[in-house]
RNA sequence: GGUCCUGUGGCCGAGUGGCUAGGCUCAGCUCUGCAAAAGCUGCUACAGCGGUUCGAAUCCGCUCGGGACCUCCA
């Protein structure tokens, strides 16, 4: 009835049509963040890229089994695999027991999630909750010839692997060409291939974060726990993998490699790849200095360097942040990121925000008048189309920004109708609710956040009648009382709206 | 250096062979005590050069610009 779903796979860079293994269940993986420092605003937009993948493919009726990781172990500082455990070394610059600064950050990352109104996931397990699963993946690797021990690690022999099966499938890099394209590192003389990468790593005793194993104390390499957890939890072999773009040619081309060795089978059937965030044409990330916490979004302000805890609600604001005029809400940041589609990098600007503000209150009034338009024995517009083209656009990969140009198409006609320029049957008036409920909140899971026309009892009862006193003014043409009233709730963040039908308001913050 | 992606109107941003995307800004009009809101109208673009085609922003080639990955990164 909603048409055929399409998506575009990684694997073949084509748009495929969605076939799941087991309808209605799907399995949905995608990688979460590591808990080592606060999320980026470009961490978000791909936690927000699937939330509306998660929320259409439950919209559409299938059964979603949602896994989203929590990296909290094995995630090395440095460009080579004999650095330190990320957790671990934030854990000694802080002083803090490791699993204070893992708390501390997945706290922070869930009040986010939150307040970008994300569907929390089916299930959200932790790397150093399956240590046993990623100890018993190694032995299968082992097992299977594909891995070898050398002083108490373990790692991950690429170029056999190779021999036998495309290394480089996601990434369309040919072996060679990664061969020769990779730098020389240091300290790699335990490996046998310098593409090879760590499965387990030895830990020192000093090292705090480590587990006991068959090969001695130590902890599991990155790419091991996606591979190990996913199994787990969706199958050997899953309907669709997400994941940030840069995280193809190496997490995601390892972790199909070790899941083949291990599973013998290709571990997933639909990749999807987010594109970057950047600032001023940059990518946002955590090694350059360009990135924005949401917190200072929402603000304006930057984080102040004392400021003790990330989470947004215990967040001390300093002055400020340079790269913003002015703070946005988060459903205007959701609103902004949705506005253009999950493959295309989007740009940070003020101006762009800004635009994305006046764009969303503009559909949100719309629905807030729905409720209020007269009704006729004809509509003018066709309404039933509007519905198609709202899923020929979701179906097409998830396109988003084209859900949102047919929202305005709807805004328009609520408007029109609303001004007595266009008609609508009752029975129509019903379905371009249902629309815009469906798509704005369900699929696109945005949120009304001003409360206005009709809210809570006593400020609606408060401003009826000042409202009233304010047209009392008109009618007497004491037209410095009226325009008073206006001035003075505009201060306090009150948009009065004069209509044909009388005077609204509403409350922009 | 290698691999890949990309260049759309003042700004953001869809669109992969023919049919006005959309948002924001700006100008005019309608409505209005004025303003705002809303509606209508206008500004009608596809980096440059060449090729394929009846027809290209859309396919191919070259040139120029931007970016990502190759090292931790969503």
């Amino acid at each position: 009835m909603q048409g055929e779903l399409h998506i575009h796979n990684t694997l073949s860079r084509k748009k495929e049509i969605f076939k799941p293994i087991n309808p209605p269940y799907v399995g949905l993986y995608v990688c979460g963040p590591t808990v080592y420092s606060d999320v980026h605003l470009g961490n978000c937009r791909t936690f927000i890229s699937f939330d509306i993948i998660y929320r259409y493919l439950d919209h559409l009726g299938y059964k979603v089994r949602y896994v989203r990781n929590i990296t909290d172990a094995g995630h090395l500082e440095g460009d080579s695999d004999i650095g330190e455990d990320k957790i671990s070394k934030k854990a000694r610059l802080e002083q803090m027991e490791p699993m204070e600064i893992v708390q501390k950050y997945t706290v922070g990352f869930h009040e986010v999630m939150n307040m970008f109104n994300l569907l929390p996931p089916s299930i959200e397990p932790t790397a150093t909750g399956h240590i046993s699963e990623q100890i018993e993946m190694v032995k299968e690797i082992i097992a299977s010839g594909f891995g070898y021990e050398s002083n108490g690690s373990v790692y991950f022999d690429v170029e056999k692997f190779s021999r036998e099966n495309n290394y480089g499938v996601i990434s369309g890099r040919t072996l060679d060409d990664q061969l020769e394209n990779t730098r020389d590192l240091d300290g790699q003389d335990e490996k046998r291939g310098r593409l090879d990468f760590a499965l387990w790593i030895a830990a020192k005793p000093e090292h705090i974060m480590r587990w006991p194993s068959p090969w001695g104390w130590g902890f599991p390499g990155w790419h091991l726990e996606c591979s190990a957890m996913s199994t787990k939890y969706l199958g050997q072999t899953f309907d669709i993998h997400g994941g940030g773009m840069d995280l193809i040619p190496t997490h995601h081309t390892n972790e199909i490699a070790q899941s083949v060795a291990c599973n013998h089978a290709p571990p997933v059937n639909y990749w999807i790849h987010t594109n970057m965030l950047t600032v001023n044409g940059v990518k946002m990330s955590k090694s350059l200095d360009n990135w924005i916490l949401p917190v200072e979004l929402f603000t304006g302000r930057q984080l102040a360097k004392d400021s003790p805890l990330a989470t947004p609600s215990q967040a001390i604001l300093g002055d400020k942040h340079p790269l913003l005029e002015k703070g946005f809400s988060p459903m205007t940041v959701r609103f902004f990121v949705l506005q253009t589609h999950y493959s295309s990098t989007l740009d940070f600007s003020n101006s762009a925000l800004t635009a994305s503000e006046k764009g969303f209150q503009r559909l949100m009034n719309a629905i807030n008048l729905l409720d209020k338009l007269k009704t006729s024995d004809k509509t003018t517009s066709d309404i039933a189309a509007l519905e198609k083209s709202c899923y020929a656009a979701m179906n097409d990969d998830f396109n988003s920004p084209v859900v949102i140009a047919q929202l305005f198409e709807g805004t328009r006609i609520v408007n029109s109708v609303n001004d007595g320029h266009e008609t609508i049957t009752a029975a129509d008036l019903a379905l371009l609710k249902k629309i815009f409920h469906t798509f704005t909140y369900e699929i696109l899971g945005l949120k009304n956040e001003s409360t206005g026309g009709s809210g809570n009892a006593l400020p609606e009862s408060l401003m009826q009648l000042i409202l009233r006193m304010r047209a009392d003014a008109r009618t007497k043409k004491d037209f410095s009382m009226s325009d008073l009233i206006r001035d003075e709730l505009a201060k306090a963040g009150v948009e009065v709206k004069d209509g044909k039908e009388g005077t609204s308001w509403i409350y922009k913050g």
